[in-house]
DNA sequence: CGGTTGATGTCATGTGATGACATCAACGCT
DNA sequence: AGCGTTGATGTCATCACATGACATCAACCG
C-alpha cells in the first residue's frame, strides 16, 4: 500500500513491490494471485467472521436481520481504524482496477450471505435479495462513514443506513401499491 | 463472443478476435479499451436509456419509484431477447475477468442513479441507498428471469422482485423496530 | 548424515496494452 | 485533375503482468 498510495497503483511495477518486501516478483505471484490482490487479502478473512456471525444470528431472525447481525460484525471490524480504510479507500478510489476487485469482493460477501442464508431455509429469491441489499445498504454506509465525522461509528452509520432502506420502500415504489 | 463462447475468454487472443473480424490487434484497441470490454460495450448505451427513463419519471415519484421507472426501460431493452442474455451471461459467468467488469458496469449504473437522484432533490445517503437498492434488486431479478422458465418477461420479474424487497423490509431488519 | 519438504530464486515465454510513426482511402476545394 | 486534410488502419517497438519449468537452499526429521 506504501508504493500504491506515493506513486499510483499503475505506476508501482510488481518487481518494485516485490523489492521493497525483499522479495522477487516470482513470489509476489505465490502469495498474490494477482497485482491488484495485495490489497483485499483480508477481505476474505473479514468475510469469514462475517459468516460466523450470520450462522450465530438467532434461527428466529427474518432474513435481513441475520444478514444486519453478519454486516455489524464486519463493522466492527472495519469500524475499529478508520484512518486505515481512509488511506486504503483513496488508492482503491484512484485506480478503476482496484474497484473492479472491490466490487469482487462485496459481490463474494453477498453470494456467500446468500449461500448462508439458503442453509437457514431462507428461500430463493428472498435470500438473494436479502444478501444483495444488505451488502448495498453497507457499502452506502461505509462512504458515508468515510466521508463523514470521525465521532460517527461504521456500526451506527450502518445502523441509520438500514432504517433509511426501510423509510425508502415503505414510501413506496410505486408498483403494487397502486 | 463466437471466439469467447467457442474456446473459453482466456484461450482467446486479442489477435485472433480481431483476425476474425478483419482487423489487427492494435485497431480492436482502438475500439475497446481492453479484452473485456468488447463485451459490455452495449452497456452504455442501455444505460443511456436508463436515464432517460429516470429524468421523464414524474418529479412527485419517491426516489424508489424513479428508480424502478428507469430499471424498467431497461428491463424492457434487455427483456426482448432472452437467448442472447443467456449466452452471453454464460461466456461472462465462465470468467472472473469478465464478471468484475459486468460488476463495474452495474456500479457505473448505480452511481448514474444517485446522480439523476440527487439532481432531482434527493439528499444523500437517500438517492445512494435507492440507486443501489435499486440495482441490487435489478440484478436478483435478472438471474431468476434466466434461470425461470422462457414465459416470465424480464419486466414481470424485476417488479416481483421489489415487491418482495418491499416484503423483506417490512419483515424488520431487528434494528429499530424493536 | 542423508533425504524430504517448503519456500524462494532464475529463466523463458506468452499475452495484454500502448506510444510512435507510416500508409491509404475518402473527401472537399481550387 | 491535382492537392491537402482528415480519419481509420497497419506496422513496429516496448513494457509490464502472469505463469510454467526447473534450480537452489535451509529447516527439519529419522
Amino acid at each position: 500500500m506504501e508504493l500504491y498510495a506515493e506513486r499510483g497503483y499503475e505506476q508501482a511495477t510488481v518487481a518494485e513491490i516485490a523489492d521493497r518486501a525483499g522479495l522477487t516478483a516470482r513470489t509476489f505471484f505465490r502469495y498474490f494471485a494477482d497485482k491488484r490482490e495485495v490489497l483485499f487479502a483480508g477481505s476474505d478473512a473479514l468475510g469469514e467472521q462475517m459468516m460466523l456471525a450470520l450462522t450465530a444470528a438467532a434461527a428466529t431472525d427474518p432474513p435481513l436481520a441475520a444478514v444486519a447481525a453478519a454486516l455489524d460484525v464486519v463493522a466492527e471490524l472495519i469500524g475499529a481504524d478508520r484512518a486505515y480504510s481512509r488511506r486504503r479507500q483513496a488508492v482503491i478510489v484512484a485506480n478503476a482496477d482496484l474497484q473492479e476487485r472491490e466490487l469482487t469482493k462485496l459481490a463474494s460477501w453477498s453470494r456467500a450471505l446468500a449461500d448462508g442464508l439458503r442453509r437457514r431455509g431462507v428461500e430463493e429469491p428472498t435470500a438473494s435479495l436479502a444478501a444483495e441489499t444488505g451488502v448495498a445498504v453497507f457499502r452506502v454506509a461505509f462512504e458515508r462513514w468515510l466521508a463523514g465525522p470521525a465521532r460517527r461509528t461504521l456500526v451506527d452509520t450502518l445502523h441509520d443506513s438500514l432504517d433509511q432502506l426501510r423509510t425508502l420502500t415503505d414510501t413506496g415504489t410505486g408498483i403494487g401499491t397502486g
